[in-house]
RNA sequence: GGGGCCGUCGUCCAGCUUGGUAGGAUGCGUGGCUCGGGCCCACGUGGUCCCGGGUUCAAAUCCCGGCGGCCCCA
Protein backbone atom coordinates (compact mmCIF):
# COMPACT_ATOMS: atom_id res chain seq x y z
CA UNK A 1 0.00 0.00 0.00
CA UNK A 2 0.99 3.54 -0.90
CA UNK A 3 1.14 6.77 1.60
CA UNK A 4 -2.51 7.79 2.59
CA UNK A 5 -1.37 11.28 3.83
CA UNK A 6 0.09 14.26 2.65
CA UNK A 7 3.21 15.56 4.01
CA UNK A 8 2.25 18.63 4.22
CA UNK A 9 -1.30 18.41 5.53
CA UNK A 10 0.36 16.13 8.14
CA UNK A 11 3.82 15.27 8.73
CA UNK A 12 4.07 13.23 11.87
CA UNK A 13 2.06 10.62 10.03
CA UNK A 14 3.66 10.67 6.51
CA UNK A 15 6.97 10.17 7.92
CA UNK A 16 5.51 7.26 10.35
CA UNK A 17 4.18 5.64 7.21
CA UNK A 18 6.89 6.32 4.64
CA UNK A 19 9.28 4.26 8.35
CA UNK A 20 7.38 1.31 7.83
CA UNK A 21 6.35 1.29 3.82
CA UNK A 22 9.74 1.93 2.52
CA UNK A 23 10.72 -1.30 5.11
CA UNK A 24 13.77 1.46 6.59
CA UNK A 25 12.74 0.56 10.06
CA UNK A 26 10.56 -1.77 12.31
CA UNK A 27 9.02 -0.16 15.47
CA UNK A 28 7.97 -3.28 17.47
CA UNK A 29 10.92 -4.48 19.30
CA UNK A 30 8.74 -3.47 22.47
CA UNK A 31 11.82 -0.59 23.92
CA UNK A 32 11.23 2.72 23.92
CA UNK A 33 13.34 4.73 22.07
CA UNK A 34 15.41 1.66 20.26
CA UNK A 35 14.37 0.77 16.82
CA UNK A 36 15.25 -1.74 14.58
CA UNK A 37 17.08 -0.80 11.55
CA UNK A 38 15.82 -2.65 8.53
CA UNK A 39 18.32 -3.13 5.23
CA UNK A 40 17.39 -0.31 3.52
CA UNK A 41 17.79 1.65 6.10
CA UNK A 42 21.19 0.25 6.85
CA UNK A 43 22.64 0.65 3.35
CA UNK A 44 21.61 4.52 3.30
CA UNK A 45 23.25 4.95 6.65
CA UNK A 46 26.04 3.10 5.76
CA UNK A 47 26.30 5.44 2.54
CA UNK A 48 26.18 8.14 4.85
CA UNK A 49 28.89 6.97 7.27
CA UNK A 50 31.04 6.32 4.33
CA UNK A 51 30.54 9.48 2.92
CA UNK A 52 31.62 11.31 5.91
CA UNK A 53 34.42 9.22 7.28
CA UNK A 54 36.42 9.69 3.85
CA UNK A 55 35.89 13.48 4.92
CA UNK A 56 37.34 13.17 7.94
CA UNK A 57 40.09 10.95 6.67
CA UNK A 58 41.01 13.25 4.23
CA UNK A 59 41.10 15.87 6.48
CA UNK A 60 43.65 13.93 8.98
CA UNK A 61 41.48 11.87 11.41
CA UNK A 62 41.76 8.15 12.17
CA UNK A 63 39.05 5.56 13.18
CA UNK A 64 38.80 4.12 16.48
CA UNK A 65 36.28 2.29 18.79
CA UNK A 66 36.30 3.44 22.40
CA UNK A 67 34.25 0.89 24.95
CA UNK A 68 30.82 1.25 25.36
CA UNK A 69 31.29 1.92 29.17
CA UNK A 70 32.02 4.68 30.86
CA UNK A 71 33.22 4.80 34.72
CA UNK A 72 31.01 6.97 36.81
CA UNK A 73 34.27 8.59 38.16
CA UNK A 74 35.62 9.69 34.17
CA UNK A 75 31.84 11.13 33.93
CA UNK A 76 31.84 12.87 37.18
CA UNK A 77 34.95 15.05 36.16
CA UNK A 78 34.31 18.00 34.70
CA UNK A 79 31.99 19.65 36.48
CA UNK A 80 29.65 20.87 33.47
CA UNK A 81 29.52 18.11 31.12
CA UNK A 82 28.22 15.84 33.78
CA UNK A 83 25.44 18.41 35.08
CA UNK A 84 24.53 18.46 31.18
CA UNK A 85 24.37 14.96 30.88
CA UNK A 86 23.73 12.87 34.29
CA UNK A 87 20.03 13.47 33.75
CA UNK A 88 19.74 11.42 30.65
CA UNK A 89 22.18 8.45 31.55
CA UNK A 90 21.46 4.84 31.40
CA UNK A 91 23.25 3.21 33.98
CA UNK A 92 24.94 -0.35 34.53
CA UNK A 93 24.79 -1.81 38.15
CA UNK A 94 24.94 -4.90 37.73
CA UNK A 95 26.89 -8.44 36.19
CA UNK A 96 25.02 -11.29 36.72
CA UNK A 97 23.63 -11.29 39.65
CA UNK A 98 26.06 -9.61 41.52
CA UNK A 99 26.12 -5.54 42.11
CA UNK A 100 28.74 -4.05 40.35
CA UNK A 101 31.43 -1.78 42.73
CA UNK A 102 31.03 1.02 40.32
CA UNK A 103 28.40 2.29 38.64
CA UNK A 104 29.01 2.04 34.42
CA UNK A 105 27.43 4.50 31.81
CA UNK A 106 26.07 3.58 28.49
CA UNK A 107 27.79 6.45 26.77
CA UNK A 108 25.87 9.44 26.12
CA UNK A 109 28.74 11.18 24.23
CA UNK A 110 31.92 9.94 24.65
CA UNK A 111 34.42 13.02 25.55
CA UNK A 112 34.92 11.78 29.13
CA UNK A 113 36.12 7.80 27.28
CA UNK A 114 38.01 9.97 24.52
CA UNK A 115 40.11 12.30 26.87
CA UNK A 116 40.92 9.83 29.87
CA UNK A 117 42.75 8.38 27.47
CA UNK A 118 44.28 11.16 25.86
CA UNK A 119 45.90 12.22 28.98
CA UNK A 120 48.53 9.18 28.86
CA UNK A 121 48.35 9.68 24.74
CA UNK A 122 49.81 12.85 24.85
CA UNK A 123 52.98 13.85 25.96
CA UNK A 124 55.06 16.13 23.90
CA UNK A 125 54.19 18.89 20.61
CA UNK A 126 55.15 15.97 18.34
CA UNK A 127 51.80 13.94 19.72
CA UNK A 128 49.81 17.05 18.33
CA UNK A 129 47.26 17.49 16.82
CA UNK A 130 45.57 14.24 17.52
CA UNK A 131 42.31 14.27 15.64
CA UNK A 132 40.40 10.60 16.41
CA UNK A 133 36.58 9.95 15.43
CA UNK A 134 34.25 6.54 16.11
CA UNK A 135 31.18 5.95 14.11
CA UNK A 136 28.82 4.47 16.88
CA UNK A 137 25.63 4.63 18.89
CA UNK A 138 24.84 6.04 21.81
CA UNK A 139 22.15 6.31 24.85
CA UNK A 140 20.28 8.78 26.18
CA UNK A 141 17.46 8.25 28.57
CA UNK A 142 14.50 10.26 26.75
CA UNK A 143 11.22 11.23 27.21
CA UNK A 144 9.57 11.53 24.08
CA UNK A 145 11.04 9.65 21.07
CA UNK A 146 10.85 9.14 17.64
CA UNK A 147 12.69 7.27 15.10
CA UNK A 148 15.91 8.98 12.76
CA UNK A 149 14.68 12.21 14.74
CA UNK A 150 14.96 11.40 19.32
CA UNK A 151 16.10 8.38 19.95
CA UNK A 152 17.52 6.57 23.39
CA UNK A 153 19.67 5.06 21.06
CA UNK A 154 21.13 6.60 18.28
CA UNK A 155 23.45 6.66 15.62
CA UNK A 156 26.27 9.20 15.09
CA UNK A 157 29.84 9.75 14.55
CA UNK A 158 32.12 11.48 17.22
CA UNK A 159 35.27 13.12 16.32
CA UNK A 160 37.52 14.58 19.03
CA UNK A 161 40.81 16.67 18.58
CA UNK A 162 42.99 18.04 20.53
CA UNK A 163 45.72 20.88 19.61
CA UNK A 164 48.63 22.83 21.03
CA UNK A 165 47.35 25.88 19.80
CA UNK A 166 43.79 27.97 20.59
CA UNK A 167 44.28 29.11 16.90
CA UNK A 168 44.62 25.29 15.59
CA UNK A 169 41.05 24.65 17.36
CA UNK A 170 39.54 27.29 15.97
CA UNK A 171 40.64 26.11 12.56
CA UNK A 172 39.00 22.36 13.25
CA UNK A 173 35.76 23.89 14.22
CA UNK A 174 35.82 26.03 10.39
CA UNK A 175 36.64 22.59 8.86
CA UNK A 176 34.35 20.75 10.92
CA UNK A 177 31.61 23.15 8.88
CA UNK A 178 33.23 22.37 6.17
CA UNK A 179 33.17 18.65 6.72
CA UNK A 180 29.69 18.75 6.92
CA UNK A 181 28.79 20.73 4.16
CA UNK A 182 30.72 18.23 1.60
CA UNK A 183 28.73 15.62 2.68
CA UNK A 184 25.27 16.83 3.69
CA UNK A 185 24.56 19.95 1.05
CA UNK A 186 26.91 18.67 -1.75
CA UNK A 187 26.09 15.20 -1.73
CA UNK A 188 23.01 14.91 0.24
CA UNK A 189 21.08 18.09 -1.16
CA UNK A 190 20.11 18.99 2.89
CA UNK A 191 19.66 22.45 3.68
CA UNK A 192 21.21 23.64 6.85
CA UNK A 193 22.26 27.04 8.50
CA UNK A 194 25.13 26.67 10.82
CA UNK A 195 24.36 29.10 13.85
CA UNK A 196 26.38 30.08 17.25
CA UNK A 197 24.82 28.90 19.83
CA UNK A 198 23.61 31.55 23.00
CA UNK A 199 25.66 30.97 26.11
CA UNK A 200 22.86 28.97 28.05
CA UNK A 201 22.54 26.06 24.97
CA UNK A 202 26.15 25.46 24.53
CA UNK A 203 26.92 21.94 24.78
CA UNK A 204 27.86 21.04 28.66
CA UNK A 205 31.60 21.85 29.36
CA UNK A 206 32.06 24.12 26.19
CA UNK A 207 33.08 27.45 25.58
CA UNK A 208 31.41 27.73 22.50
CA UNK A 209 28.75 25.50 20.55
CA UNK A 210 28.04 25.97 16.43
CA UNK A 211 24.82 23.59 15.23
CA UNK A 212 23.78 23.27 11.81
CA UNK A 213 20.07 23.56 12.22
CA UNK A 214 17.88 22.20 8.88
CA UNK A 215 14.13 22.93 8.65
CA UNK A 216 11.48 19.65 8.99
CA UNK A 217 8.34 19.91 6.56
CA UNK A 218 5.93 20.90 9.13
CA UNK A 219 8.41 24.36 9.96
CA UNK A 220 10.63 23.04 12.89
CA UNK A 221 14.28 23.22 13.45
CA UNK A 222 16.30 19.88 13.61
CA UNK A 223 20.08 20.57 14.83
CA UNK A 224 21.51 17.49 12.35
CA UNK A 225 25.42 18.43 14.11
CA UNK A 226 27.53 20.29 16.26
CA UNK A 227 31.01 21.27 16.28
CA UNK A 228 32.38 22.27 19.59
CA UNK A 229 35.06 24.70 20.74
CA UNK A 230 36.08 23.29 24.03
CA UNK A 231 39.11 25.84 25.05
CA UNK A 232 41.05 23.72 27.84
CA UNK A 233 38.21 23.14 30.04
CA UNK A 234 38.70 19.26 29.59
CA UNK A 235 42.54 19.38 29.85
CA UNK A 236 41.87 20.65 33.34
CA UNK A 237 39.58 18.24 34.23
CA UNK A 238 41.36 15.27 32.79
CA UNK A 239 44.85 16.82 32.98
CA UNK A 240 45.77 16.38 29.09
CA UNK A 241 49.17 18.49 28.92
CA UNK A 242 52.27 18.07 26.49
CA UNK A 243 56.26 19.90 26.48
CA UNK A 244 56.04 22.35 23.71
CA UNK A 245 58.86 22.96 21.76
CA UNK A 246 59.91 26.09 24.48
CA UNK A 247 59.91 23.30 26.81
CA UNK A 248 56.79 24.46 28.66
CA UNK A 249 54.02 22.30 29.92
CA UNK A 250 50.62 23.43 28.55
CA UNK A 251 47.49 21.88 28.40
CA UNK A 252 45.92 20.98 24.90
CA UNK A 253 43.05 22.76 22.67
CA UNK A 254 40.38 20.46 22.31
CA UNK A 255 37.68 20.68 19.79
CA UNK A 256 34.30 17.66 19.29
CA UNK A 257 32.12 17.54 16.26
CA UNK A 258 29.24 15.39 16.55
CA UNK A 259 27.58 14.78 12.73
CA UNK A 260 24.03 12.94 13.63
CA UNK A 261 24.07 10.53 11.42
CA UNK A 262 20.06 9.50 12.58
CA UNK A 263 19.27 13.32 12.17
CA UNK A 264 20.50 13.36 8.63
CA UNK A 265 18.67 10.79 8.09
CA UNK A 266 15.62 11.91 9.16
CA UNK A 267 16.46 14.95 7.34
CA UNK A 268 16.85 13.38 3.88
CA UNK A 269 13.66 11.88 4.14
CA UNK A 270 11.26 14.50 4.94
CA UNK A 271 13.23 16.83 3.19
CA UNK A 272 13.13 15.06 -0.26
CA UNK A 273 9.81 12.72 0.21
CA UNK A 274 6.98 13.35 -1.32
CA UNK A 275 3.36 11.85 -2.05
CA UNK A 276 4.94 8.48 -3.32
CA UNK A 277 7.20 7.83 -0.40
CA UNK A 278 11.01 8.40 -0.07
CA UNK A 279 13.51 10.08 -2.78
CA UNK A 280 16.89 9.33 -2.58
CA UNK A 281 19.67 11.54 -3.74
CA UNK A 282 21.57 9.65 -6.00
CA UNK A 283 24.71 9.01 -3.93
CA UNK A 284 23.50 7.47 -1.00
CA UNK A 285 20.49 5.20 -2.88
CA UNK A 286 20.80 1.62 -2.30
CA UNK A 287 19.83 0.82 -5.62
CA UNK A 288 20.35 3.78 -7.99
CA UNK A 289 19.02 2.29 -10.83
CA UNK A 290 16.39 -0.77 -11.09
CA UNK A 291 15.29 -2.33 -14.23
CA UNK A 292 12.02 -3.64 -14.82
CA UNK A 293 11.31 -6.41 -17.26
CA UNK A 294 7.70 -6.41 -18.63
CA UNK A 295 7.12 -9.31 -20.21
CA UNK A 296 3.35 -11.67 -21.47
CA UNK A 297 4.55 -15.13 -22.63
CA UNK A 298 7.57 -17.46 -21.60
CA UNK A 299 9.06 -16.53 -25.18
CA UNK A 300 9.07 -13.30 -24.88
CA UNK A 301 10.19 -13.73 -21.27
CA UNK A 302 13.46 -15.12 -22.13
CA UNK A 303 14.11 -12.26 -24.73
CA UNK A 304 13.37 -9.09 -22.21
CA UNK A 305 15.29 -10.45 -19.09
CA UNK A 306 18.22 -11.15 -21.42
CA UNK A 307 18.14 -7.58 -22.31
CA UNK A 308 17.61 -6.41 -18.65
CA UNK A 309 20.73 -8.33 -17.57
CA UNK A 310 22.63 -7.15 -20.37
CA UNK A 311 21.89 -3.70 -18.59
CA UNK A 312 22.24 -4.32 -15.34
CA UNK A 313 25.88 -6.28 -16.10
CA UNK A 314 26.35 -1.89 -18.33
CA UNK A 315 25.90 -0.45 -15.31
CA UNK A 316 27.07 -2.33 -12.90
CA UNK A 317 30.52 -2.34 -15.08
CA UNK A 318 30.58 1.66 -15.11
CA UNK A 319 30.30 1.54 -10.66
CA UNK A 320 26.69 2.06 -10.33
CA UNK A 321 24.84 0.03 -8.16
CA UNK A 322 21.47 -1.87 -10.43
CA UNK A 323 19.34 -4.28 -9.98
CA UNK A 324 17.25 -6.09 -12.30
CA UNK A 325 14.09 -6.98 -10.67
CA UNK A 326 12.63 -10.53 -11.08
CA UNK A 327 10.16 -11.27 -8.36
CA UNK A 328 7.08 -12.30 -9.74
CA UNK A 329 4.99 -9.22 -9.35
CA UNK A 330 3.40 -7.06 -11.86
CA UNK A 331 5.34 -4.04 -13.01
CA UNK A 332 2.65 -2.03 -12.09
CA UNK A 333 3.62 -3.24 -8.39
CA UNK A 334 7.54 -2.74 -9.12
CA UNK A 335 6.59 0.39 -9.81
CA UNK A 336 5.40 2.04 -6.59
CA UNK A 337 7.32 -0.38 -4.62
CA UNK A 338 10.69 1.05 -6.06
CA UNK A 339 9.09 4.69 -6.12
CA UNK A 340 8.08 4.05 -2.07
CA UNK A 341 12.00 3.27 -1.57
CA UNK A 342 13.00 6.25 -3.40
CA UNK A 343 15.33 4.75 -5.92
CA UNK A 344 16.32 7.55 -8.22
CA UNK A 345 16.12 5.61 -11.95
CA UNK A 346 14.13 2.64 -13.36
CA UNK A 347 14.22 1.61 -16.49
CA UNK A 348 11.49 -0.03 -18.12
CA UNK A 349 12.53 -2.96 -20.82
CA UNK A 350 9.70 -4.64 -22.81
CA UNK A 351 8.77 -5.45 -26.07
CA UNK A 352 8.30 -1.12 -27.19
CA UNK A 353 11.95 -1.09 -25.96
CA UNK A 354 13.51 -4.76 -27.54
CA UNK A 355 11.99 -3.28 -30.76
CA UNK A 356 13.02 0.30 -30.85
CA UNK A 357 16.03 -0.56 -29.68
CA UNK A 358 16.32 2.30 -26.60
CA UNK A 359 15.24 2.23 -23.20
CA UNK A 360 12.45 4.06 -21.20
CA UNK A 361 14.06 5.79 -17.93
CA UNK A 362 12.05 6.80 -15.35
CA UNK A 363 13.50 9.27 -12.70
CA UNK A 364 12.00 9.56 -9.40
CA UNK A 365 12.40 13.37 -8.38
CA UNK A 366 10.32 14.82 -10.99
CA UNK A 367 8.58 11.43 -11.68
CA UNK A 368 8.86 12.35 -16.03
CA UNK A 369 9.62 9.39 -18.28
CA UNK A 370 12.37 10.29 -21.37
CA UNK A 371 13.80 7.71 -23.58
CA UNK A 372 17.07 7.32 -24.18
CA UNK A 373 18.98 4.94 -27.24
CA UNK A 374 20.59 2.29 -25.55
CA UNK A 375 24.06 3.11 -26.51
CA UNK A 376 24.07 6.63 -25.21
CA UNK A 377 22.44 4.53 -21.63
CA UNK A 378 25.82 5.26 -19.29
CA UNK A 379 26.18 8.95 -20.42
CA UNK A 380 22.34 9.67 -19.82
CA UNK A 381 22.42 7.96 -16.76
CA UNK A 382 25.81 10.33 -15.71
CA UNK A 383 23.84 13.25 -16.70
CA UNK A 384 20.87 12.43 -14.72
CA UNK A 385 22.71 12.16 -11.90
CA UNK A 386 24.09 15.46 -11.48
CA UNK A 387 20.44 16.97 -12.63
CA UNK A 388 18.71 14.97 -9.53
CA UNK A 389 21.18 16.26 -7.51
CA UNK A 390 20.62 19.48 -9.08
CA UNK A 391 16.94 19.44 -9.13
CA UNK A 392 16.85 18.18 -4.92
CA UNK A 393 19.07 20.91 -4.28
CA UNK A 394 17.08 23.74 -5.93
CA UNK A 395 13.90 22.29 -4.18
CA UNK A 396 14.86 22.12 -0.91
CA UNK A 397 16.91 25.48 -0.87
CA UNK A 398 13.66 26.88 -2.01
CA UNK A 399 11.87 25.37 0.70
CA UNK A 400 14.34 26.52 3.34
CA UNK A 401 14.73 30.12 1.64
CA UNK A 402 11.46 30.92 1.83
CA UNK A 403 10.85 29.85 5.37
CA UNK A 404 13.16 32.59 6.68
CA UNK A 405 11.70 36.25 7.58
CA UNK A 406 12.88 39.07 8.96
CA UNK A 407 11.03 40.23 11.85
CA UNK A 408 11.21 43.30 14.22
CA UNK A 409 7.93 42.55 16.15
CA UNK A 410 6.87 40.39 19.07
CA UNK A 411 3.53 39.70 16.61
CA UNK A 412 5.14 39.29 13.35
CA UNK A 413 7.53 37.04 14.99
CA UNK A 414 4.88 34.49 16.96
CA UNK A 415 2.83 34.23 13.65
CA UNK A 416 5.93 33.42 11.59
CA UNK A 417 6.88 30.93 14.09
CA UNK A 418 3.11 29.51 14.10
CA UNK A 419 3.38 29.33 10.38
CA UNK A 420 6.53 26.88 10.63
CA UNK A 421 8.87 30.22 9.71
CA UNK A 422 12.84 31.13 11.18
CA UNK A 423 12.21 34.35 12.18
CA UNK A 424 15.47 36.40 12.32
CA UNK A 425 15.39 39.36 14.88
CA UNK A 426 17.13 41.66 17.36
CA UNK A 427 17.55 40.46 20.56
CA UNK A 428 18.66 41.67 24.29
CA UNK A 429 20.76 38.50 24.75
CA UNK A 430 18.81 37.61 27.76
CA UNK A 431 18.27 34.08 28.81
CA UNK A 432 14.81 35.46 30.80
CA UNK A 433 13.65 36.38 27.30
CA UNK A 434 14.55 33.16 25.60
CA UNK A 435 13.06 31.30 28.69
CA UNK A 436 9.85 33.72 27.93
CA UNK A 437 9.27 33.10 24.74
CA UNK A 438 9.12 29.46 25.51
CA UNK A 439 5.93 29.26 27.31
CA UNK A 440 4.25 31.56 24.15
CA UNK A 441 4.91 28.63 21.14
CA UNK A 442 5.58 25.41 22.30
CA UNK A 443 9.35 24.65 21.26
CA UNK A 444 10.22 28.05 20.78
CA UNK A 445 14.02 28.95 20.52
CA UNK A 446 16.45 31.10 20.46
CA UNK A 447 18.81 29.65 18.25
CA UNK A 448 21.89 31.43 17.97
CA UNK A 449 23.37 34.02 15.90
CA UNK A 450 25.30 33.42 12.22
CA UNK A 451 28.75 32.70 12.41
CA UNK A 452 29.92 36.38 11.06
CA UNK A 453 27.90 38.01 13.49
CA UNK A 454 29.03 41.38 15.36
CA UNK A 455 27.31 42.27 18.37
CA UNK A 456 26.15 46.06 18.29
CA UNK A 457 23.02 48.24 17.99
CA UNK A 458 20.50 46.35 16.43
CA UNK A 459 17.01 48.24 17.57
CA UNK A 460 14.91 47.19 20.34
CA UNK A 461 14.61 43.41 21.44
CA UNK A 462 11.39 41.31 19.82
CA UNK A 463 10.31 39.93 23.23
CA UNK A 464 11.62 42.78 26.01
CA UNK A 465 12.00 46.31 24.16
CA UNK A 466 15.23 46.79 25.81
CA UNK A 467 18.17 47.35 23.09
CA UNK A 468 19.12 44.85 21.13
CA UNK A 469 22.73 43.82 20.84
CA UNK A 470 22.56 41.05 18.81
CA UNK A 471 20.46 39.53 15.87
CA UNK A 472 19.14 36.14 16.58
CA UNK A 473 17.63 33.06 14.58
CA UNK A 474 14.35 31.87 16.72
CA UNK A 475 12.19 29.19 15.52
CA UNK A 476 10.20 26.10 17.06
CA UNK A 477 12.74 23.49 17.27
CA UNK A 478 12.56 19.40 18.06
C1' G B 1 5.86 16.47 34.46
C1' G B 2 -0.02 16.83 33.39
C1' G B 3 -4.16 15.03 30.28
C1' G B 4 -6.37 11.91 26.47
C1' C B 5 -6.70 7.71 23.02
C1' C B 6 -5.20 2.82 21.87
C1' G B 7 -3.22 -2.65 22.11
C1' U B 8 -7.64 -8.55 18.36
C1' C B 9 -4.18 -13.38 12.31
C1' G B 10 2.23 -10.64 9.33
C1' U B 11 -0.52 -5.56 8.49
C1' C B 12 -4.95 -2.34 8.97
C1' C B 13 -9.43 -2.74 11.33
C1' A B 14 -14.67 -4.66 13.08
C1' G B 15 -16.51 -7.18 17.49
C1' C B 16 -16.43 -4.78 23.66
C1' U B 17 -21.83 -0.50 25.25
C1' U B 18 -25.69 -5.47 26.46
C1' G B 19 -20.01 -11.49 28.85
C1' G B 20 -21.53 -17.27 25.57
C1' U B 21 -19.31 -19.92 17.90
C1' A B 22 -13.29 -14.64 17.18
C1' G B 23 -14.99 -11.77 11.55
C1' G B 24 -13.46 -8.64 7.21
C1' A B 25 -9.85 -6.37 4.07
C1' U B 26 -4.94 -6.85 2.92
C1' G B 27 -0.70 -10.05 3.07
C1' C B 28 1.22 -14.99 2.46
C1' G B 29 0.85 -20.06 -0.51
C1' U B 30 -0.93 -22.78 -5.07
C1' G B 31 -3.15 -22.53 -9.88
C1' G B 32 -5.14 -19.55 -13.80
C1' C B 33 -4.82 -14.64 -16.32
C1' U B 34 -1.75 -9.33 -22.49
C1' C B 35 0.31 -8.83 -15.88
C1' G B 36 3.21 -1.37 -19.55
C1' G B 37 0.86 2.24 -12.80
C1' G B 38 -0.13 -1.43 -6.45
C1' C B 39 -4.99 -5.99 -12.10
C1' C B 40 -8.52 -9.84 -11.83
C1' C B 41 -10.64 -15.03 -10.57
C1' A B 42 -10.55 -19.64 -7.63
C1' C B 43 -8.87 -22.48 -3.64
C1' G B 44 -5.87 -22.56 0.63
C1' U B 45 -3.12 -20.40 4.97
C1' G B 46 -2.99 -17.59 9.21
C1' G B 47 -4.99 -15.24 15.90
C1' U B 48 -1.87 -17.90 23.71
C1' C B 49 -7.60 -11.33 21.40
C1' C B 50 -0.29 -7.25 24.94
C1' C B 51 1.05 -9.52 30.02
C1' G B 52 -0.49 -10.73 35.14
C1' G B 53 -4.32 -10.97 38.61
C1' G B 54 -9.64 -10.59 39.91
C1' U B 55 -15.21 -11.10 39.16
C1' U B 56 -18.21 -15.09 36.73
C1' C B 57 -20.87 -21.43 35.25
C1' A B 58 -18.48 -18.59 31.24
C1' A B 59 -14.05 -12.90 29.73
C1' A B 60 -11.41 -10.22 23.51
C1' U B 61 -15.66 -7.99 26.15
C1' C B 62 -16.38 -6.11 33.11
C1' C B 63 -12.64 -4.59 37.36
C1' C B 64 -7.40 -3.82 39.21
C1' G B 65 -2.18 -3.67 38.20
C1' G B 66 1.84 -3.78 34.73
C1' C B 67 4.14 -3.32 29.84
C1' G B 68 4.04 -1.11 25.04
C1' G B 69 2.42 2.52 21.29
C1' C B 70 0.21 7.22 19.56
C1' C B 71 -1.72 12.28 20.26
C1' C B 72 -2.34 16.98 22.96
C1' C B 73 -0.60 20.38 26.85
C1' A B 74 3.84 22.32 30.11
Amino acid sequence: MGITVSKQENFSEWFTQVLTKADLVDTRYGVQGFVVHKPWAMRIIREIYRMFEEELEKGGHEPVLFPLLIPEEYLEKEKEHVKGFKPEVFWVTEGGDEKLERKLALRPTSETAFYSMYSLWIQSWRDLPLKLYQSVSVYRYEKTTRPFIRGREFLWIEAHCAFATREEALKQVKEDMENLKKVVWDRLAVPFVFLRRPPWDKFAGAEDTYAADTLMPEGRVLQIASTHDLGTRFAEAFNIAFVDKDGQWKRVHQTCYGPGIWRIMAALIAIHGDEKGLVLPFDVAPVQVVVIPIFYSDEERDKVVAKCNLIEEKLAGAGYRALVDLREKTPGWKFNDWELKGVPLRIEIGRREIESGSLTVFRRDTRKRVLVKEEELLQRVEELRHSILEELKRRAMEFFNSRIINVTDKETLLRAAKNGMIAVAPFCGREECAEDMRTQVEGLRVRGTELNHQEGDYGKCIWCGSPARQRVYIARAY
